[in-house]
DNA sequence: ACAGAATATAGTTATACAATGAAATGGTGA
DNA sequence: TCACCATTTCATTGTATAACTATATTCTGT
């Protein structure tokens, strides 16, 4: 069994890492918050730089941020007058490694 | 930028790669999915199998195996009288491990 | 051909998500 | 302080998901 709960049998399972793991994959299985992560990379970008980027309203960008950040995928700060963006774990940047490899065939 | 969309400029991205992945990371994105994935393993394991070690009803979990068919997640075939899953992808076996590093802390 | 096991399908109901447009907030520079 | 830019929040509407129960299908062994 792959161990997303290490240690343990089938019927001792913990939820709580299928629980994180889960809503990560959630938040991050919609295509626009998806392309916000791709676009953001190793960056910290201001939002009006992913609206551009990304292409939808501001508003709707706005509204997946703020789902991805409840979800702790990104973070934000203030820098004068803009709200800079960034992933929060490397770890997700590696996931999204994993996803390249297994979702963008080689040209 | 990570590049889910090779060799292509923010404005110039295909979609194509964006939408396979999210598509497989909303598949995965329910814990009951991500079970069933995690049960599997690198198995082929028969749907009462599944059931009795994800532990709900067998018409919920035979509902989410089908999602997962649809969406390329898992295959089946029938061996007597019974359905054997498995995970379609060694690629998805190998985000699943990048998901554990990320979301299992080491005990 | 029949009984029973294994799995799938359907119908229903409740809940969650997504997109949009309009309005509100907060910071900045003249 | 006023006008403006960047971002958030709100209300609404439509659509998609999830779970449940009951029923149907398909195979197997006798």
């Amino acid at each position: 069994m792959v161990k997303l709960m290490p240690d343990t049998k089938p019927y001792e399972m913990k939820e709580e890492n299928i629980n994180k793991a889960s809503k990560a994959l959630k938040a991050m299985g919609h295509p626009l918050r998806l392309k916000i992560l791709c676009v953001i990379g190793e960056q910290e970008l201001p939002v009006m730089d992913i609206v551009s980027k990304v292409g939808t309203t501001q508003s709707n960008i706005s509204q997946h941020i703020d789902i991805l950040r409840e979800k702790e995928i990104i973070t934000s700060r203030r820098e004068g007058s803009k709200i800079l963006c960034k992933v929060r774990d490397p770890n997700i940047l590696k996931l999204m490694e994993a996803m390249q490899a297994t979702f963008c065939p080689v040209n």
